[in-house]
DNA sequence: GATGAATGAGTCTTCATTCAT
DNA sequence: CATGAATGAAGACTCATTCAT
């Protein structure tokens, strides 16, 4: 028995059709085959709309600001992407994955697991100062409910990659024996805030901060006078 | 573990945050105390909202339309109501009511039920004949997955009210004895072509075609010549 | 072209341009000799579209859902059908050819009018349980501007058809002496009223229903007990 | 007024006109005189708004929704606040000097630099703890234009007071000779990082997570076992 | 002090249609 | 014949803010 007419109480209404219509667009999307030109334009997209997340924020900077930046019509924003949000959980995942990647290559072949971490914080301290429109856009998705989720895993993974060192480095008993997982973040900690005021905000030389940060980690996390 | 970022399959996204702003905005709606000035207004949203849709159609009436029509802006609408959809709910139930009402006082006080059927047809053709709109109304919502349902419920209701009439009819031997409900609804299907054929259409006088309907119908559920 | 004369009203632009260009998209189509594999394309197009349609309805369908069901690209639509509109047009005057060669077919060589009839109605409801889906499109192509005028036309050609052998009937004296077109239209109500709801809505038995529907028109247009 | 000036460019209208109406309704504001009932009410706005902006975040809360939650009208809002961002500007103010109050308290009256800078980190922790919605607005208001530069000003401030007994330590010999107002920042982004996935996101005792982060501080900054 | 009503620019998104390749 | 790309007007809906009462 439908009861709209009767008991008078709300229904969702079409929503359930908008969530189908959703799921349709981005089925679209996945399956569309891209042409050079067309790739060409989605990376514009991405770059683009990158700078002007960063610049602006997430929500002050509309499909239309993009769309207009890039001199194209709005419906080219809808043929690349099935939302704004979806292009910009895009451009997260492919940071991430892409800063993971640095720190990976910075650290290969690397025996010592005390030189690992702080190969791998320098590696991320310089891969964040190149990329500062990213570094911020990272710290305002880990402030909107909808990308929190999305940054807290993302997170997971790089600090799951410390701890890998850290727990080699306590077996090693190279540093005290405390909860690698917590070392990790805090690491995380010091390296975004400090890129944050002394790259972002002062433009210093990214080797010092670098090597600011790999200094207060190392003590914080109790390297020894080495030995 | 949230999986955005690791397994690239899509997600819904925010859309069950856009199904939770659609409710509390439906909420905000019904708690809303309306002044007699807000109630004028509404009616007046639902009287010119009702021609432009049985004017130009459902899709093709945009609620723009509706607030230029008016001269008022785009808020006002979405003040009183929460979706395009949710006006277009509220004038069929309304209606829908009236035209019960409307029947039933026809009918109130009479004890022949081949009389009250009579009347009964009568007293809907009638309805319909004065509210052309809403039949248009009718007959599109019948078609619109989104509304089908509720009509078909809607429709129950004059169904279940006209087969008590031919159950007695039948009980006193008054008419053969078949499907009540297949009767009623072939009623129905009588009455709405021909008020859609010779009102709507052609602007027959109203009564004429009222005679119109309850002779084929009283023919068609087998009336004996009486007796 | 379709969309840009919805509404009608005349536009401030190079309109006598546009009009020109739709009659010339028109006419090319109209000249284009179709290879054997163009036909079953267009074939094709035309049966998804028609399910897309009835399950979605018209406005709710875009031309991006029927080419990506197909998984054809969208010049392949354009180059069989000028607009939407054409196509669904298209679909309704096939449509209704296809509906009255049944019938006519159903009666062909039966002298008595009434059987003529009852065949008639017989034929009518079996082709539309057949055709569920073109069912939906004529009642929402009733109520539709755009559409409601070749509907109408269509309607009154089957109506002609039912004249003539309830003229005959009447003539013969096997029924009163009522209008005829007007019996026809009841005719028409009743049997798409009780199609939509026992077939379409219960998936009842097509012959039972059609027997319904031929019982209650048999009485309603005052078929004597004969003898 | 806000929102007319968030992206910074001038506008083609009359801003001068805006700006002052903007300023004088900032002044009936501050020179507001509030009854008793009145501080009540705008200490309720404050209190619901705050946990609002929390938890769905700045941009997805609508003066509506703080309103309608408190069940008051409109007219309330900008009754207290001159718009949606000077009631976010007086959040953080307040919270900041609140912070930064209780921290003095924590450490007033001790001597010793090194054990001031450890009670002011856990003064930090436990505040945050305890203020989860504000630290949550802090992060936010870190990366949105529009507060940037007030939340760098206020960190300034505590950065500012951390620096003295950092600077007393270095001159007493306690901690190495390193920039000491990097040291403070670095602290700063442990205190946050830690706090924010231990406590906001795992619900960890707030002493517990204190003692982390005072231990790799200490270390951090270099605190020797000392004697 | 407070309310309900109104404003209207702005947001995201869709879609029929066109066109270069 | 067919494709992917592009257009841009139009659509539904939101929201900070103002104001008469």
């Amino acid at each position: 028995m439908a009861t709209l007419f009767r008991s008078g109480e709300p229904r969702p209404l079409n929503r359930r059709l908008l969530v189908d219509a959703g799921i349709i667009a981005r089925l679209r999307q996945m399956s569309r085959k891209l042409t050079p030109r067309g790739k060409q334009r989605r990376a514009q997209l991405i770059a683009f709309a990158t700078h002007e997340f960063a610049e602006k924020g997430y929500h002050l900077t509309s499909v239309a600001d993009i769309v207009d930046g890039l001199g194209v019509g709005k419906g080219v924003f809808y043929w690349y992407f099935s939302s704004k949000e979806e292009l910009f959980v895009e451009i997260m995942r492919t940071s991430q994955r892409g800063m993971r990647r640095r720190q990976q290559e910075a650290i290969a072949g690397v025996d010592d697991p005390v030189r690992r971490i702080e190969l791998g914080i320098r590696a991320a301290v310089l891969w964040l100062a190149e990329h500062n429109d990213l570094r911020r856009l990272f710290e305002f998705a880990r402030t909107e409910g909808t990308f929190k989720e999305s940054m807290r895993s993302g997170q997971a993974v790089l600090v799951g990659d410390a701890q890998v060192h850290l727990e080699e480095a306590i077996a090693q008993g190279r540093i005290p024996d405390r909860d690698p997982e917590a070392l990790a973040f805090a690491i995380i900690g010091v390296s975004n805030q400090l890129t944050n005021v002394y790259i972002d905000g002062r433009g210093e030389d990214p080797e010092v901060v670098a090597d600011l940060v790999v200094s207060f980690c190392r003590d914080g996390i109790g390297v020894t006078a080495q030995g």
